[in-house]
DNA sequence: AATGAATGAGTATTCATTCAT
DNA sequence: TATGAATGAATACTCATTCAT
């Protein structure tokens, strides 16, 4: 009924639970976090099904260690993305190029961002995970501008990337360029930068 | 559980349709999507089991008429909150009360939103009624703004929303004033730092 | 959600009961009886649903009279098919020709008889049908040979019609006629005719 | 509905599959294929409801796999009444009790069968059982008589049996017996009368 | 330590039948 | 007389979790 008959028995599989957690990460960008199921948990790792209570308490257990790897990647990425970013100038282009994939975050990624959105919407403790990845998304646009800029850049990133997957049209890059160029840009009554 | 022993057979029910829609909608609200099972429905609703097939052809279809519906009242809400906007000014005012829940709709209307991003991130069924919906907030703000300028203050409205509903901490409506000051504010000088 | 709003109102419908019988016997012939409900018929007669139980006392009465009615048509052709029989090489003739369905007996319709006959097994009140209809025949075939030949001859109509249906190769005319006749055929012992 | 409370857990039980798939013979023997429920196959192998869908992909399935044991079983008693057959007499002979009940296959037996061939009408996949079934017993006949004589006892069979078990009245043996003589006895003067 | 068979509470859905209109 | 909304018991099936091996 299961692969398991084609598996051949891994006795000594010390990354057994490393895997199962970047499965599970894949499974909830297929399926949705309301798709996601032991049995195709299992069937990714390709590991047997009594592996995953064996190694998690539960599946919600595994789907927050499944959000926490996640949210690491995407602020590890959002970070090196980040790291020439020199001048203004530079950062609209960063922020462009973040919003229309090419940063290392493709729709897949986004997906489960917004999975993990919605159910930390819902589970408080998931908060932590949320909480602690815009904390580090703040600080690298704060090494640029000021909070306020920083906590709107942050909101426009979230609300673009929504709208362009959902779009059913393409959305023009000149148009966020010009949309991040003036969220960015200083302002009057002071400089952006710190 | 209990309701349906109690409840009295109700032979004409006239609109027990659209009972059911806004049942699901407040079910969506407090369980979310995958938590949305016929059997809440009918509770919410006072209606027996059967009644949700014999009106709808299954759950999807169910969903997607109360996304639909509420898509509905929140652009309506949207609209009615511009209704008596003149100036720029008053612009940032009625977007920074909207975001702060001053516009008649609170975090639970906020959430079935979020919902049906996410759903209609999986099932394109659901684009047209995100479709239809981001359409008319647009227009609302084009009375106003370019079309620019709308879409970015658009995304942000989402954006912000989304953190202040996932914060712990409370969001100072100051800074969100200024945010959108800023990105609706009318630009003569063009992109970012020269 | 039923095509009744489609329909226009039909007040005065002298033959709605016979319509009824003749599409269920339809629906039987499709979804076999198995997938037979009192919807289905309903669409397929174009009449409401609840006509169906004002005309009827209930599935079971009107499946025994979609069977009645199926098998005295199947018996009517059956008789009229050996009308213009005389000698016993017309009687081989007629009915390879029945089995080879040019005697106005399709596929469709045995599938209904034999969903008759099954149904039959387990209901002994449909055996009135099924007994009044085997006497028809062997009637028929009684006028040419004796009551053992007739028998064996319906005995076999029925078994090399369902091999027919049921093989997914063709199977060969010819053949068929030299077992009926080896069936029919005068043996020594005396002869075949009564 | 009682047993389940009752039984005891039965952690252990290496020969469940197969257990159930031979309540399902015996569940459609007695309800019909379309009376066979999971509810009533599970009660009858006396394991819980949810036992059948691990094991099984679905109903078909299991239905399936049922009709593939029976096929398999009954070619195996057809091929077993058969083994000590030498003349074409003791053929007569032996066709004759098979038909009568008394080579190991009662009526019960050949309402499964029965079954069978309806089910095998409308789904095609069925059609390799039945199909295979009939080849087995093609070769035993063909060991006696030529395929044409073959296909029209193997045919008789079927009907016969079909009459015997639909008919209200008790159906003579020796008739049997001269239908069954007429079709195997080697015939040389060609097709019906010249 | 590791597994996969086993379980039962839960799910969506179908449908014959009833009955107020 | 005729209808179609309403009902609830029954259906197939899913799945997190348990636990003997």
């Amino acid at each position: 009924m299961q692969s398991a008959a084609d598996r051949p028995v891994r006795r000594h599989d010390p990354d057994r639970r490393t895997r199962i957690v970047e499965a599970t990460v894949d499974v909830i960008a297929e399926h949705g976090v309301a798709g996601t199921t032991h049995r195709l948990i299992a069937a990714a790792a390709d590991v047997p099904l009594g592996s995953l209570t064996y190694h998690f308490t539960g599946l919600d257990n595994l789907r927050a260690q499944a959000f926490a790897l996640h949210a690491e990647r995407m602020a590890g990425k959002y970070e090196a993305h980040f790291a020439g970013v020199r001048s203004l100038d530079d950062v609209v282009e960063a922020v462009t190029a973040l919003i229309h994939g090419d940063a290392g975050a493709d729709d897949r990624d986004w997906a489960v961002a917004y999975e993990l959105f919605l159910a930390a919407l819902r589970d408080p403790a998931l908060r932590t995970i949320t909480e602690s990845w815009m904390r580090r998304s703040r600080s690298v646009l704060e090494r640029f501008v000021d909070p306020t800029t920083s906590r709107g850049v942050d909101a426009l990133i979230e609300g673009l990337v929504m709208h362009k997957v959902l779009s059913t049209r393409p959305i023009s890059r000149e148009q966020t360029r010009e949309i991040i160029a003036r969220a960015v840009r200083p302002t009057e009554e002071g400089p952006a930068s710190p």
